[in-house]
DNA sequence: CATGAATGAGAATTCATTCAT
DNA sequence: AATGAATGAATTCTCATTCAT
């Protein structure tokens, strides 16, 4: 880590320690003093502590939000467009959990600096999940549940797993075998498509029971 | 709440505070002012401020898992005893919505005073979710996805309602229309009952399908 | 101790407590709590903090002036006089450590509501050195000690070796051989009288007087 | 004090209040004040409060022992090395009664975060004492005064004029007539080599020697 | 870029004391 | 005699931030 430049040197070290010790349980002193900068240097590179934060959610959301573009638009059925879209959240999530746990356990906290902030980035999602998933999945199975609904369901889905990694690892404790990634991906998939297109399935079964 | 002993105003006060602003963005002075009480009072009843997190937390987990027992224990087919609880679980996450995001935001935060508290309670779900979903799932599916899997998943799930909803109703705004809790309900069961048994799904069909 | 009175649990754990933490360094809690009692007790029988201090201060005072008294007053030769003195306040220090180490260590510090009340019993100690010993050291020596210096002298002498035992005990650590309470009452008279090298100015009288 | 650099107006300040009210009675807010230094200053220079005290204590010890080597090292007569020391010692206690106040008044107290601190000096102190003062005297006097007594001793003797200061000062009051130093040094001087009644000692001798 | 000093506000906790019961 | 609740002030210490160098 000492050979990086200090501004990522201090990122690198804010996104651990948020993660942590949460972002109001995090002090600069020990941040500058893991990133091996000056204490004066995180307010200089980033304004403030707040700053710093909005950086960290905005690296977080710009490439949850570009992957769920990149994976959930075009024409391609919405079972694909899901599945491909879950790996490549779930893949996203692995690679940078402390991201994520900043990103989740700051998401109720009412702070006003921040929070309209956070609603920008969930519009464009909402947006998003509106179009390629609510719409479709309403000329098919009749049912209407809003972006606002799905959004959220889909992605504390994946993210429980790191949610909770905390705790479960010490709940596992002896007997060490964590799902690997691969399945933990399988599962959410399946869980998902078949579970949300419930409607069609039973169609497809009615269609295919008479014959 | 001017009307309740001060012990229990603390709490209350606590709990919606820590919900807002997290355990640590959380000062005693707040507290003590929202509570009405003196500030010397929150350790005379508490010991200490991690004492006060300690009893809101205990509170939450207790409740959950006597919930998870009462619905999951029991000769009932799974599917009725999963759609029970999560009925019953997510009514109790709406008529406690605050301590449930103190609990949810607190569990990835790994103060050790506090991680070991939290497995204690998570090993006894995990036990129960095993047994009673886990073990008849996999003997019906093949399908083995430990309770340390399954427990994150369907507690996110419940709870990604109430997670996101500070962002959710910015994102909303306007046109107010979130999804009534019944149907939040009916929406998660839908999706998890019938996503998860896929693999009996396609049972019945094979079966159905032959005829 | 459970079975003494609450007043004099609550003394007895205060001279242990103040001994070992300095008076300000002693909580009111953690004396009630070792001495057994209810917090408020402590006020109810000293009045306040100051008071359960000052009680001790007095029994330590009036009990070190009545053995002055005692042992000084008379007709008996100041070596005399002296060495009995020496020996029962040594003793009476070994008897009562705690109180000793209250008494020296609260001694210069200038609480305006305590100081008066030391000099009156240390004004009634010196009138004793000053008839008993300064009076008659003068006349013989041609020098003239004031009690006020003898005093403190005497009273500092005496009381080294337990006001330095905590550090002295680590400082001797393995080899176990502290000086017993007999030969440090023989020292401190010998060196008071004699001085240092007493033994040596008995052998060389000893030798020169039959020539 | 206001032109010297803030660390020393802290470092002064704090013996001065030490000194007067005992440390645990002295509050960083006063310190402060009068230091005339923002609070957080204190510990931003030492840490905590119980580093300032340390860094205080460290002064004394090192000074202390520096000047006991300087005087008590060498092929000097052991009454010639004593009284060196003692007349050394009275003076730079009289030039800094106020740290020799705290060092004293802090011994017995038995902080473990503290008490090792101080028997590293003393250890120091007393190893010299037992090659410079117990052997010789031994070997003369056939009696075998460790050091871990014979350093208590000595110091607690030395400090009495200071350590009583407050009370004595209270107890002369109206007739103002307090030894002076080179007096004070004198008597002790006397006392520790010859005795209390060092006059008439050093007649007996001057008769006795040359028969 | 980088640093050490400095600041005022606030952190959690403990204090000695009071009082109604 | 004894207690638990309650209080306001004070405790040590850390906070994020600023600024001159």
């Amino acid at each position: 880590m000492e050979d990086l430049a200090p501004r990522e040197r201090i990122l690198h070290a804010a996104i651990v320690l948020f993660a942590r010790h949460g972002f109001t349980g995090t002090g600069l002193r020990e941040l500058a003093s893991i990133a091996g900068v000056n204490l004066a240097m995180i307010n200089y590179f980033f304004g403030s502590k707040m700053g710093l934060l909005k950086e960290i959610l905005d690296g977080f959301f710009e490439k949850y939000l570009a992957i769920a573009t990149r994976e959930l638009r075009g024409s391609a059925s919405m079972s694909t467009k899901l599945s491909r879209f879950i790996y490549s959240a779930v893949c996203y999530f692995e690679s940078e959990q402390d991201v994520l746990l900043v990103a989740i356990t700051e998401l109720p906290h009412d702070d006003p600096e921040i929070i309209e902030h956070k609603a920008n980035w969930a519009r464009q999602l909402v947006k998003l999940l509106e179009q390629e998933i609510c719409k479709p999945l309403a000329e098919e199975t009749g049912r209407n549940i809003p972006g606002t609904c799905i959004g959220p369901m889909l992605t504390s889905l994946m993210a429980s797993r790191f949610l909770f990694s905390p705790v479960m690892q010490q709940v596992r404790k002896s007997d060490e075998d964590p799902v690997d990634i691969a399945s933990y991906v399988e599962i959410i998939t399946a869980l998902f498509l078949q579970g949300l297109a419930a409607q069609e399935e039973k169609n497809c079964k009615s269609i295919s029971t008479p014959t």
